[in-house]
DNA sequence: ATTAGCACTCAATGATAAAGAGTGCTAACA
DNA sequence: TGTTAGCACTCTTTATCATTGAGTGCTAAT
C-alpha cells in the first residue's frame, strides 16, 4: 500500500496544479511544470497505477487526471507541506479583530467575516456554547409590573436576556431578595447544571417566608424555561458568495444547494458539533450531508479558559488549499480563544 | 400623454406575461392570450406606439417586447390590479409569527424569513431604530470588581447590554443609588436625547457627595459611548438564494453582484432608510445604486405605537410580482407593527 | 526500467444550414 | 379611417458535421 516516492511525487504535483487550475492534470504538464527529468510516458505508467489505486480519475479518456477524495486524503494526511502564514497575514487577523469592541456575538461574526475573506471560500462559526460557560451574575430587573427582565452573565463574558411575564406585580424589595439567595446558591454553576436544577430545593433554601417562595415558583421556571430556549444553535456564515466566482460552481444549480445548505442552520450545526481538539478536515463524501459530496470542510474548535465553547469552519469545493486554510483556521482559533480569555479578565 | 384604453389593455398584458414567462411577447401572443377580439397585425401596430412612447423595448428586431422601467412604473401606478392575500396566506403569516417568543431581534429576523418565503425573492429588514425609542430603565450591574454591565431597556421592548471598564472598584452601594438618581433623571427621554445629554447638568443633580461624582464620572462617558456604538445600523436579509432560481440570474456573474451589494450593509441600510409612511415601489434603474439597475425594490416601515422604527423591503429583479409582493409587504408591516405593540405591552 | 512513437478517443470549437418567432409594411376591407 | 391578412425580411436558436487538439494506452526500441 505504501507509495513509490515518485508516485507520491506524481500525485502531489497533479493535485496541486487541479488545484491551482481546475483543469485536468496531464502526463505532459507533470513532466514540465513538475517532474522535468522524468518523460510523459512514465508518468503516464504511474499515473495508470494510480489510478488503479484509487487517487486519481479520469472524466474521461481524452482528459488529464484530476484527484479523488481519497487522493485528497492522503495528501492532507501525508503529502501536503504544511507552511505557516507570513507576518502579515497574521497581522491582518489581529488587526481585524481589534476593531471589534463589545459584545461577544459581534467577535464571533468578525471571526467568520475574517475567514471567509482569508480563505475566499464560505465561513461558518457556532456561537459560544452558552450551556457550556458557568453563571457569573443573574439580575432580575423589574421592568414594571408585568414584565422582569432576568440578565445572565457567565464566566465566557456571554450576556443573556429575557423577559419574565408575570400576572401580579412583586414588590421591590422581594425581588431583590430573591435575586440576592439566588446569585448565592446558583453562582458557578454551569449552565447547563442549572438548566435541570431542583427547584423544590432551592425553594427550601429560600426559607418559610410564603411571599418569597411564591414569588419563586413564578419566576423561577420561567426562567428555566428562557434558558433552555436560548440555548438553541446560533450559527453565523458569511463569505458563501466567494464560491461563486470558482467554475466549480459556474452552473447555478450547484451554487444553488449549496446556498441552501448554509441556510440550515441546524445542519451546519451539525457540521460543526464535532468536539475533537484539532483541527479536522472532512473531504468530498466523508462528508453526511449528501448535498456536500462535493465540498470539504475544515473545522477546529475554540476555547475560553481551555474549555471548549464553539466551532468555526471553512466550506469549499474538494479543490480546497488545504494547507493554507488550515494554517488559516489554526492562526484564527488561537487569537479568537486567546482574545475571548482576555476580554473576561 | 394619456394612454388610450386598448394601449393600457395591451400594454398591461405585455407586463404580466413577461413577468409570467420571462420572455418577450410578441403580438400574436397578445392576441391569442389576452384581447382575443384584436388581431395579431393591430397590436402590432400598437406596440410599435407604445415602444416610441418608451413602455415597452425590442431586445432585437425579431423578438417580441418587454417592457421598460417606465413601462413597470406605469403598470404599478395605474394598471396593476392590487388583489389581496388570500385567507391562508394572511394566517401563514400570523402563525408563523406566533412561533417566535422573546427577543425583539429573532422577531425582526423572522420577518425576513417569512419575507423571502413568501415572495421567493430577497428579503432586507432593518432593526428597530434605538434612538427613535425611549428610556424605560436602565439598571447598572456590578460584574466584578473590574466590569459594570449596563442594560438598557427601550420602551419599544428592545433591550442593549454594554459592558463598562472601570480601574477602582466601586461599592455596591454607591452603584445602587446612581443608579436611582440615573433612572430617575433619564426614564422617558429618547435614546437620541439621550446620546447628547449634558453631563454637566447631570452631575449637578447628583447632589454635592464626591463618590457619586466620581463614579458618575467614570460611569457615564463609557455607557454614552456604547450607546452611540450601539446605534449602528443592523440590517438583516434572507433568501437571497431564492433569485438563482429566476432565469434573469443564470449569469453567475450577475449574481454575484446582486449578493455583494446584499453583504453591504450600509448600503442596505441606505436602501430602507426612507422613512415615509406608505409603501415604496422603486424600479430598476430609479435606484440610485447602480448595481441594483435591474432590480426592484419595495419597502415599507413598522411602528411600535404609531412611530415608526424601522422598514423592511423585498427586492427582486424589475420582472417582479409587484401587486403580489406590495400586499405581502402590506401585510407583513402590520402584522408586525402589531406584534411589536402587543409585546410590550 | 525508461522512453519515443503512434494510433486512438473524445471533448471543445467553429462553421454552416435550417427552423422559427416576430416584425414592419403594403394593400385590401368594413 | 381603423382594422386586418399577407408577405418579405431580420435575427436568434438549434442542430449537424467536420476539425482540432489534448491526452491516453500500447508497442517496440533503448
Amino acid at each position: 500500500m505504501a507509495l513509490g516516492r515518485r508516485k507520491q511525487l506524481i500525485l502531489q504535483a497533479i493535485i496541486e496544479d487541479y488545484i491551482n487550475t481546475a483543469e485536468p492534470v496531464g502526463s505532459r504538464t507533470v513532466s514540465k511544470k513538475y517532474l522535468t527529468n522524468v518523460s510523459p510516458a512514465t508518468i503516464r505508467n504511474e499515473m495508470a497505477d494510480l489510478e488503479e489505486m484509487g487517487y486519481i480519475e479520469q472524466p474521461h479518456t481524452s482528459a488529464g487526471r484530476v484527484p479523488s477524495d481519497k487522493g485528497y486524503r492522503l495528501y492532507v494526511d501525508e503529502l501536503m507541506d504544511k507552511k505557516a502564514l507570513n507576518e502579515q497575514e497574521y497581522e491582518y487577523i489581529r488587526r481585524e479583530f481589534m476593531e471589534v469592541v463589545g459584545e461577544i456575538d459581534l467577535l464571533i461574526k468578525q471571526a467568520s467575516r475574517i475567514l471567509s475573506a482569508m480563505t475566499k471560500y464560505a465561513s461558518i462559526v457556532t456561537a459560544p456554547q452558552f450551556k457550556r460557560t458557568s453563571l457569573k451574575h443573574l439580575q432580575l430587573i423589574k421592568v414594571d409590573n408585568r414584565n422582569i427582565l432576568a440578565v445572565i452573565v457567565t464566566d465566557a463574558g456571554i450576556i443573556k436576556n429575557s423577559i419574565i411575564r408575570i400576572d401580579n406585580d412583586i414588590e421591590d424589595g422581594i425581588l431583590e431578595r430573591i435575586n440576592k439567595i439566588l446569585n448565592h446558591k446558583l453562582m458557578g454553576l454551569s449552565i447547563a447544571e442549572l438548566m435541570n436544577i431542583d427547584i423544590a430545593k432551592l425553594e427550601a433554601d429560600v426559607g418559610p417566608i410564603i411571599e418569597y417562595r411564591q414569588v419563586l415558583n413564578k419566576v423561577l421556571p420561567e426562567l428555566l424555561q428562557a434558558l433552555r430556549y436560548s440555548e438553541r444553535v446560533e450559527v453565523f456564515s458569511d463569505g458563501a458568495a466567494n464560491l461563486l466566482d470558482l467554475p466549480e460552481y459556474s452552473d447555478v444549480q450547484k451554487a444553488k444547494d449549496f446556498f441552501n445548505v448554509l441556510n440550515e442552520n441546524e445542519l451546519l450545526y451539525e457540521l460543526l458539533n464535532d468536539v475533537s481538539n484539532n483541527i479536522t478536515v472532512t473531504i468530498g463524501k466523508e462528508n453526511k450531508i449528501h448535498q456536500l459530496k462535493d465540498c470539504s470542510l475544515i473545522t477546529a474548535t475554540y476555547s475560553y479558559n481551555g474549555k471548549i465553547i464553539g466551532s468555526i469552519g471553512v466550506l469549499g469545493p474538494t479543490r480546497m488549499k488545504y494547507s493554507r486554510v488550515i494554517s488559516i483556521v489554526d492562526c484564527l482559533t488561537q487569537s479568537l480563544s486567546e482574545i475571548l480569555t482576555k476580554i473576561v479578565k
